[in-house]
DNA sequence: TAGATACGACGAACTAT
DNA sequence: TAGTTCGTCGTAT
């Protein structure tokens, strides 16, 4: 058991599942639901204060203001920014505290710290993030109050102990509805016995034969013996099945396919318009529903279950997908797809499925469950999103949320250091700060480039330039006492002697380094990030980049509470210094650099490399560089280098394309060839090399895949030396024969609404015009009034959406726009004149 | 229910002629 | 009509 007895209570390790704060009679109570090994329990935590904090010099106006009011006051031993010591307002009432929090604003008091969430801030203070250990009484109830909850981090953050969580109850589950007029047909749940996916460590290899679904269908029909299925007469019958058997199961994580603004949501109207209250909580609790401002986006909260999107989910795990649409995230990551292909009329199928054939409806519904499911496992995701929420202290399905996870580590920390943080800027000055610096490049197809780049080089900027903002704050502090020193005797004196504790940065930013709290999170994370590569655990690896990368980011919006712009300058403009630097150091070793963007430099090499000599050219120049930067910075500055320049990639052969109709390289789009050990030239074998292409045509999803396929194509055969004429007058060919008709299609998003598209209207969105027109005109919904994915083609007659492709397409205009293109960007580095050889050529044909 | 800026390509709309 | 600017999208880092 991972049980430990201590007196009268046993520590037991768990999983935060959700969090609720609720006003009480009796004061603010908090709601933890928690997995453990043995059971969900519920902690209720009642009697807590919320908490604001107010700078001295104004509690005669709060006292004023508040006079009557129901909280108490504490004088703290902390300041704010301004410098200012404080005192903590309590409330037992979180609404009053919002109250007095807007009466005070009113009256340009500044309420610190008043939007921190008391249920976040308890166990922010606590260091409790994803995972908790509770001291439960002995004789252990699946409720319990006000119990001790500690944290489970030994020493440092991100040194989480993992080993002792429970692993969690996961159900997949899909709905199906009607297309038109709110009918609710089936729906459909599968889980696995043995879990699977919900275990915090390895994964467990496939376990189908213990899988345990259902189908929940409306009507009556054939019995089958591949789907369990169950009929149920009405839909309130089916829901009632479908929450009875949630109840049973009791997942402590739901998961599924956008189901939090379709599935989720229909179940709650059609349980609001039936009258029944959607008990899909533990316990029997309802669901409870958040919208944002503009509605469009709603979250939900299931008491003691996390709601874990799929789409969303990969999203924050950073995978990149063209769409994110099941079947294709299926096919992307499964090799295999839904059991209704055809995207376009799969909603009539449905329908049609449901009135003729509820077995097949059936296996469909399931099969969808089950695909979620293995994308899910596939990908790590719960692990991940476990990790992340241990990482963080972000609940387990918050989505996105920097800004906050930012807050969750350094808040405490600061506090501990004796400051109280600031409020959110109310008109942010100097907004603006600089970006990444990216070169000049110098265009041409080249042998042998080398690629350095430095390993995550603004968390590295951070650590060694302590860019922090507890150690500006300091650094503001000490300039201004300086200002108002004498400018001799012996206070003079103290302060030269401490002025190597400063470090100045970028737009009058002066850190002072012992008093940052930014680079040593920073290192233990780094560190963890370390081991969690070494022991293979991808999730983790995953979680730490992602947020030892979006402190930078953070420090940068005026949405976060921190903001300054000479943080994120002084990191930014740091990064150009040491990339413009860099440069210079390996030009004076006689190199030529071809470009450069933001913690990246290509180095062409003095003559053609193999692949091995690159490797130890690379090797060496990246040692010798990292010496000079390690020396420069200690003498510089006085303090050591976290910067870490690593050679990275060996380019055999390189575009650096031009952009069009210019003789300046492009910068953000180039291609290479890598080669692989046994990669031979004159016979080179598919998997002994790979092509990279950045920025270009192929790697946008903008482009036609016909187009798409001949750039690769064309700078496969280019790079190998081998003959490309005869390849593009064929594709020309065999595109002018309608034989690449089915790639001929342009995707693209309407990223606003439709009828935002007033001042110009594009080619994919007089497209959508016609889309809805025509759907208008069949007596179908309109689809694209509130923006979405289009399909269309170049034809005769203007763009024209899939939905309705009437006219003949129009070759030349793809020749000219989609394939000359293509040519141009490489063959003017091939021939004398390309760009008129290929353009002569594409006429003539 | 707030991570960032830099950049290129294209087509539509606008402007000078 | 040719050249320029603007709007939009997708991408690199």
């Amino acid at each position: 058991m991972n049980q430990a007895v201590a007196g009268n209570t046993i520590e037991v390790p768990g999983v935060i599942l959700t969090r609720q704060m609720q006003d009480t009679a009796d004061g603010l109570t908090y709601i933890f639901w928690i997995a453990t090994a043995d059971c969900p329990i519920k902690v209720k935590q009642t009697q807590q204060e919320a908490v604001f904090l107010v700078e001295n010099i104004a509690l005669p106006k709060v006292r004023n203001l508040l006079a009557g009011g129901k909280y108490r006051e504490k004088a703290l031993p902390l300041k704010s920014f301004n410098q200012q010591a404080v005192s903590a307002l309590y409330f037992r009432d979180y609404r009053d505290l919002r109250q007095a929090a807007s009466l005070l604003q009113k009256h340009q008091i500044e309420p610190l710290e008043y939007d921190v969430r008391p249920v976040d801030r308890y166990l922010m203070e606590r260091f409790i993030t994803g995972s908790v250990l509770l001291d439960l009484p002995t004789d252990l109830q699946k409720e319990a109050q006000n119990i001790r909850m500690r944290t489970t981090r030994r020493k440092k953050t991100s040194d989480a102990d993992d080993r002792l969580m429970p692993s969690l109850k996961v159900v997949s589950f899909d709905i199906e509805t009607s297309m038109v007029g709110d009918h609710l047909y089936a729906i459909a749940v599968h889980c696995t016995q043995h879990d699977g996916l919900g275990r915090s460590g390895a994964m467990d290899s496939a376990r189908q034969y213990d899988a345990k679904s259902q189908v929940f269908m409306l009507g009556q029909g054939e019995k089958i013996s591949d789907v369990p299925l169950l009929y149920c007469p009405t839909e309130r019958s089916l829901i009632t099945q479908f929450l009875d058997w949630v109840q049973a199961e009791d997942p402590d994580i739901l998961i599924g396919w956008n189901c939090i603004n379709f599935d989720l949501r229909f179940l709650e109207r059609k349980c609001q318009s039936l009258g029944m209250p959607f008990t899909i909580g533990r316990g029997s609790a309802v669901a409870q529903w958040r919208s944002s401002a503009n509605n469009n986006q709603h979250f939900v909260l299931v008491p003691g279950r996390a709601v874990l999107d799929g789409i969303d989910t990969l999203k924050t795990a950073t995978y990149q997908l063209e769409s994110f649409s099941l079947e294709n995230v299926a096919q992307a990551l499964l090799k295999r797809g839904k059991l209704i292909h055809d995207p376009h009329d799969r909603g009539q199928e449905i329908t049609r499925l449901f009135n003729e054939d509820k077995p097949s409806l059936a296996r469909y519904n399931l099969e969808d469950c089950v695909l979620v499911w293995d994308i899910f496992k596939k990908t790590e995701l719960i692990q991940f999103a476990l990790q992340r929420s241990t990482v963080t202290g972000l609940p387990l399905d918050k989505i996105g949320g920097s800004v906050l996870a930012f807050e969750n580590l350094y808040l405490p920390r600061l506090h501990r250091q004796g400051y109280v943080a600031p409020n959110l800027p109310q008109n942010p000055q100097g907004v603006g700060s600089p970006g990444g610096y990216v070169m000049d490049s110098l265009p041409g197809l080249y042998d042998s480039v080398l690629v350095f780049d430095f390993k995550s080089l603004y968390p590295s900027i951070i650590r060694t330039f302590h860019v922090d903002p507890y150690a500006l704050a300091e650094g503001d502090a000490y300039k201004t006492k300086k200002k108002n020193t004498p400018t001799t005797g012996v206070e003079q004196a103290s302060f030269q002697q401490g002025s190597e504790d400063y470090i100045d940065g970028f737009r009058g930013a002066t850190f002072r380094i012992p008093c940052s709290i930014l680079p040593d999170l920073i290192e233990e994370i780094w560190q963890a990030r370390d081991i969690a590569k070494k022991q293979n655990n991808a999730p983790l690896s995953q979680a730490l980049k992602i947020i030892m990368n979006s402190f930078y980011g953070v420090m940068g919006t005026p949405g976060c509470r921190f903001f300054d712009a000479r943080l994120p300058s002084s990191i930014t403009l740091r990064g150009h210094e040491i990339l413009m630097q860099t440069r210079r150091l390996l030009e004076a070793e006689g190199y030529s650099v071809i470009y450069g963007d933001t913690d990246s430099i290509f180095v062409l090499a003095k003559r053609p490399l193999l692949p091995h000599e690159a490797d130890v050219t690379g090797a060496k120049l990246a040692h010798k560089l990292n010496s000079w930067w390690q020396d420069h910075i200690l003498q510089t500055y006085g303090v050591t280098s976290a910067l870490e320049l690593e050679y990275e990639t060996h380019y055999s052969r390189f575009v650096m394309p031009r952009i069009r109709g210019s003789m300046e390289g492009t910068k953000k789009r180039y291609a290479g060839l890598v080669c692989k050990p046994g990669f031979d030239i004159e016979n080179p074998q598919e998997d002994s090399y790979e092509l990279v292409f950045k920025g270009l045509e192929t790697v946008r999803t903008d482009w036609t895949q016909a187009a798409r396929s001949f750039q690769k194509q064309l700078y496969r055969l280019v790079f190998l030396n081998q003959p490309w004429k005869d390849f593009v007058t064929q594709t020309i060919t065999a595109l002018r024969a309608g034989e690449l008709d089915n790639s001929l299609v342009f995707r693209k998003r309407l990223r606003r609404k439709l009828m935002d598209y007033q001042k110009n209207i594009p080619p994919h969105a007089q497209a959508a015009f016609k889309a809805d027109q025509w759907l208008r005109q069949q007596g179908l919904p309109e689809q694209y009034q509130q923006g979405g994915w289009i399909e269309y083609c170049y034809t005769v007659n203007g763009p024209e959406p899939l939905e309705c492709l009437v006219s003949p397409l129009d070759y030349e205009t793809y020749i000219e726009k989609q394939i000359a293109p293509i040519v141009d960007g490489i063959a003017c580095f091939l021939e004398e004149n390309g760009t008129d050889l290929t353009s002569n050529q594409l006429s003539l044909l």
